[in-house]
Parts: C-alpha cells; sequence; structure tokens
DNA sequence: CATGAATGAGTTTTCATTCAT
DNA sequence: AATGAATGAAAACTCATTCAT
C-alpha cells in the first residue's frame, strides 16, 4: 500500500494535472460531483483513467484542488480590486464591486453551488470559506478605515455588503425572474448600501 | 412497464407515504440526496424498501415531495403572517418577519443546502423555487400596494428585502463568524430595508 | 453507510449463504484467495454478485466463514476418533489417526494451503489455529493418562505426534515423489512414533 | 512481441538484477506475493519500474528467481554440511541438522510461507521444490551408505527425516506454544529419528 | 398491500505492463 | 540501458430498482 501521490515536477505533468482540475472543475459544475465519475474527467481531461490515481489520492481529492482554483478565480480579483482603490468614492467602488460579484458569479456559481452543497458538512471545506470571508471583511473595513471612515459597527456593516452583494450576484445570474427588472434592482441594492455609511 | 405509482386513499396507506416523505426529508437533510440510499430511508420510516416503490417513483420522487413539505414549512408561515397585517408599521412587520426567517432557517436550512445543491441541475426543484418566491413577492407586493404604499419599482424593492432577509438568516445560522455581532448586524439589516420604503 | 450484513434466518437465504461459503471454499482452495474474484465466487454459487455483499462484509469474510468449515472439517472428527478410543492399542489408534489425517489432507488441504499461507501474519487465523493445536494436544494427552499412560514429556511427545502425523499427510497428499515407497514409509513413521510411548 | 529479456552481462547489471531480485525476496517474504506490486519492488531496489521488465519477463519471474536464492540459501549449507562428515556420527550429524534448519528457518521462514502459498497453483514452483527434496534425499542416501549404512528403505527413511527436521523447525519458529518446552521436544524429536537407524 | 432478498449495471480504485523520452 | 508517466483491463464494492413470496 505504498501511497504513491506524483507531484509532477516537469511541465508536461504539471500541465497534465491541470488538465484533469479543469476537466474536473468542469464537470462538478455542471452535473454536480455526485454526477459526474472519475471515468469521465479522464476522458475530458483526454488521459486514462489510471493516471488520475497518479495524480490525486482519490475524486474528492480533485475537488479539493477544484476548489482552490474557485476560491482563487473568486478572491483573488476582489482583493486586488480593492488594493486599486485610493480615494473615498464609495458608489464607484461599490458598483464595480457588484459588477465583479456578478461576473464571477457567472463564471463560477455552477462550482459554488457544487462546493457549498456537498461541504456544508465537511470542515475543511467550511474552514476555507469561513477564512476568506474573515479575510475580505477585515481587508475592506481596514481600507475604509485608510480612506478616513470613522462610524461604529463597521465589521457589521461590512459584512452586510459582502453578503447582500453575493446574493445580488446569486440572484441574478440563477434566478432571473421575469417580473423583475434587475438592472433597476442593481441600482436600489446600491443606494440602499451605500446609505449605510 | 404499467405506470403504477399507488395514489393513497386509505389513512393507513397515506400516513405510510408520509413516513417515508419525512424520513427521506430528514436523512437527505442530514447527509445529502446522494448520500442517503433508499434502504436508509425504508429503514427510517420503519418500512419495506420495496413499499418505497409502491408511492413514489424513484428516489427522486421522495425528494420532490420532501421539497414540497419544506417550501411549505418556510412558506406558509410567512404568507400567514403577512395575512395577520392590517397596519403598516413596516419596522414591526419586517423584524417579525426576519426573526421568522431566522427561526425557519435553524429547523430546516440543512434542507435547504441539499435542495439547493440541486438547483439548476434539476428543472423540477429549480421551477418549482422559482414559482414560490414569484408567489411570495406578488402577494407581499399586493398586500404593500393595499396598504397604502405608492412607490416606484415595487418589486424590485420587495425582492430585494426577500433575499436579503434570506441571506441574513443563512448567514446568522450557519457563518457565524466570532468577529460579528449578529445582534448589532441585525439592526443594520433591518434599518437598512426599512429605508427602501 | 448502513452496515448491512443480513444475519439470514429463513431455510432459503441460510441455504444460500451457504451456497456462497462453499463456492468460496472451493475456488480459494483451487485458485487461491488472490486468484479468486467475488464475480466467480457468485457464479459458482449461482447468484448475483451484489448479493454476496448482502451475507459478507467483504471477500475476506467469505475466507473468514470458509476457514471455520475447513477447520470443522480437519478436527471434529479427529476429536469424535479421540472419543471412541477405550483401550490402549496404540497401534491400532495411530494408524486409523494417519489413515484419518491423510483423508483429510486429501479432502483440505488445498484450503489449507490457502489459508495457512495467507494469514501467517493474520492474528485471526493464527490465534484460531493455535487454539485448536493447543486443545488437540491437551484433550489427546489427558486421554492417554485416562489410558493409564505415566510417561514424563507428555505435551511434547503428543505435539510431536500429532506434528509428524500432519506432515506425512501433506506429504502424502502434495509432495508425492516417484522414489518413494508411502506405504513403506507410512510404517516407519507410525512405528518410529510408538516408540515414543 | 520480441521476447527481449536481457541476459546481463556487465557488471553493474548484474548487480542491479540482484537488487530487484533481493528486493522482491524481502517484500514478498514481508507481505506475501500478491500484496507486494512491482512499483514497490522497483522503490526497494532503487531502480525505475520500467527496468524490472529489462531484467525479468513478468512479476512471477521474479517470484521464481527469489526462489532459488530461498532454495539456495536453505539447501546449500546443509548440502555443505553433509561434505564435512566424515564419520558416522549420527547423534552429532542430526543434532547439527536440526539446529541448522531451525536457524534457517528463524531467517527464511517468511519466504517458505509466501512460496507455499504459491505450492499446487504453480506448476514450476513446485516442480523446483521437489527436484531440490529429491536431490537432499538421494546425496543425504548415498552419504550413508558411504558412511556404511546397510538398513532398508533408506529413502524412506531419511525422507522421513527431512520431513520431520523441516517440520519441527518451523513449528518451534512459527508455532510456539507456551505448554510446549522446546529444548524438550527437540530431544525428543533427535532421539526419535536417531532410532529410525 | 407488504416484505426484503435478489439483481446487475455502474462506480471507484489498483496495478502489471508498455512506451515515449 | 534507464526512466517513470501512462495505459486500460480487471477487481471490489454499492445501490436503485425489481420480484418471488
Amino acid at each position: 500500500m505504498a501511497e504513491i501521490v506524483r507531484e509532477p515536477k516537469q511541465k508536461r505533468s504539471i500541465e497534465k494535472k491541470e488538465r484533469i482540475i479543469k476537466a474536473g472543475y468542469k464537470l462538478f459544475a455542471e452535473k454536480g460531483y455526485f454526477n459526474t465519475n472519475t471515468a469521465e474527467i479522464a476522458k475530458e481531461a483526454g488521459v486514462s483513467t489510471g493516471i488520475v490515481y497518479g495524480y490525486f489520492r482519490d475524486k474528492r481529492d480533485i475537488l479539493l484542488e477544484a476548489m482552490d482554483i474557485y476560491l482563487n478565480n473568486v478572491f483573488t480579483p476582489i482583493l486586488s480590486l480593492l488594493d486599486d482603490v485610493t480615494t473615498p468614492d464609495f458608489p464607484f467602488i461599490l458598483s464595480r464591486a457588484i459588477e465583479h460579484a456578478v461576473n464571477v458569479h457567472r463564471t463560477n456559481a455552477a462550482m459554488h453551488t457544487t462546493l457549498h452543497s456537498l461541504f456544508s458538512k465537511d470542515e475543511i471545506v467550511d474552514a476555507r470559506f469561513s477564512a476568506l470571508e474573515e479575510e475580505m471583511t477585515k481587508k475592506l473595513s481596514a481600507k475604509l478605515v485608510d480612506l478616513g471612515y470613522k462610524g461604529e459597527h463597521l465589521f457589521e456593516k461590512v459584512h452586510t455588503v459582502i453578503m447582500v452583494v453575493q446574493s445580488f450576484a446569486h440572484e441574478e445570474v440563477y434566478d432571473h425572474h421575469d417580473y423583475i427588472d434587475y438592472a433597476e434592482m442593481r441600482k436600489i441594492v446600491l443606494d440602499m448600501l451605500l446609505r449605510l455609511f
């Protein structure tokens, strides 16, 4: 039972491992974790079923690595967005943040759903998501203080913003209702959030 | 392939069918849809595995009926809450609605997660949720008009309220962060929503 | 993951479980444990692969139950042989014991090999075999004392007898060499052992 | 399908082949044939998995060569022991033989078990063991004749001695029972065998 | 209606062997 | 000769669904 999981060093191998993660990401997002089997992942990645187990301990391991990609996709641009902010033009910042959140959702929400559903009971994933939300809230808060904001209950307000922005993005991308004018709703949400500060 | 799925008429049968749905509800919520098998559901319900297929076309069918229960648990009390409202005391109404949403979440959020994981991978699940949100939004809006509200973009505002209340409930119940004072956050959210009207 | 391993109560089920054990016994003996797969066992037993896991936790579990049968086959008749002995006619007793050992070997030695090889490192099987040898040695010794034997180092002598008889049986059945006259060798062995007492 | 299995001529190659055999020997003995895979053997030998098939037709081939080593380990010293014998001091010879057998068993018994498990399921393994036993029996018998022994049924007696010595060694090394005084049992066995001549 | 044993297709995973480099 | 990544057939095991009783 030699625990051999290749840690690929060569370009070709790294690329192959990434192909498998990508394939897993795509299929998990499209069809869900349980509706995707390793043979499909291998086929999508253009490799044999066997080699999948050369790079990953098991199917769940592919998901965990896909999760890392997902978290990167989602949070890295938000944080870099934050770095660019230098003036306290809240309306502008928020509207860009919403724009961004919607775009991210459009590209990654299927994976979000898969991860979220699978791991509402899984400690590792829970912890990772939680940690990132905390980081976001704290960085954003610090930024606001930097920009001269002085109000009370900063964490709670920032957290509310994050929560609402995420909800809205999900709503617009996924639960698109005919009777809702989403451009209008976006204005309402934006306005509502701005009044917090 | 005679499509015979009993529509139970007798009391005992109805009760048995309900036991199966309850069992499914419990296990789907606890462990997720794919981690629950029909034998377990039957055992939990105290019936034989075979008879499950006397009442349900397949496993998914149990989920759909469990979903109906879930939707009932969640929306019926909201709608009845609405019926009781006779004066436009928005702060009171909203705070009760939030209170209610949190409670409902506390009891049913696990099932929510399970169902959510099947969103966008199952048309019927999607459709039913969507229909109920629409119903909610429209009834709430009508109520507000009854109460004399005259503002613009009513649907969008109401929808925003529903969305935010749900997010907050989920947040408080599930993603409990140490650095957040949820009582304070609740006030902030309530206040923020009230200003919409 | 409900650990459901049927403990069959009904005649038909018991019979089916026994068919699977018999099939396992046969194939494990003929081809060895690792050269036999569950599908073959199921086929040999005339059942589906699935039901095998209704009666047994896993493949190893089949082997363990087959071992019980083996141990029964081997030791029960020896012990009952012992019960019949009433006079200290050692030559007669020993020659019957050898006869018996050879027969048992002829029928079960393949299984013996399979078990022995597999479990020289397995505590459960080791312990079981060891316990039975101890029981044999002690019962046999007690019998001899009953019959009036008074010599020293009884356990060691009896153990030697058991060991030699088993070796001879294995030798005659398995390692049949052309240059050996086994009838003659049997006499030699018998004679040699008798002189111990 | 060109049957190219290198017969290494160069020192380095020969040494490499031997390393593989040693590795196979070690692992087969420790974990059994089927619980050892070729990747592990290669790793233990410090070579690549691919090159293993440069020196061996297949996995079984490694076993067969490891078996040769085993047989050498076991029989060579016995035969050389025999060469040293010049006087018919049977007690001395036998007690040294037993001593030797026990020692050999202590070092190689795990491999013995592994090989034994393939008896009767592998013709070549069977044949080689058989041939060596025959050689042993015949050489030993010839020696005895040289030394002036004149009794009947020589082969059978010698074969019995070999068989008993082997059994005892296995017994002492492997099946160590608390209720047996092995020093005493060894005396009993030795004495018993001596009386054969 | 009810039971629960039985089915068998489908899934994850392993590993002897091959092959591109 | 040597490497170790890659292959893919085969194995153990699961489970939604059916069926004999």
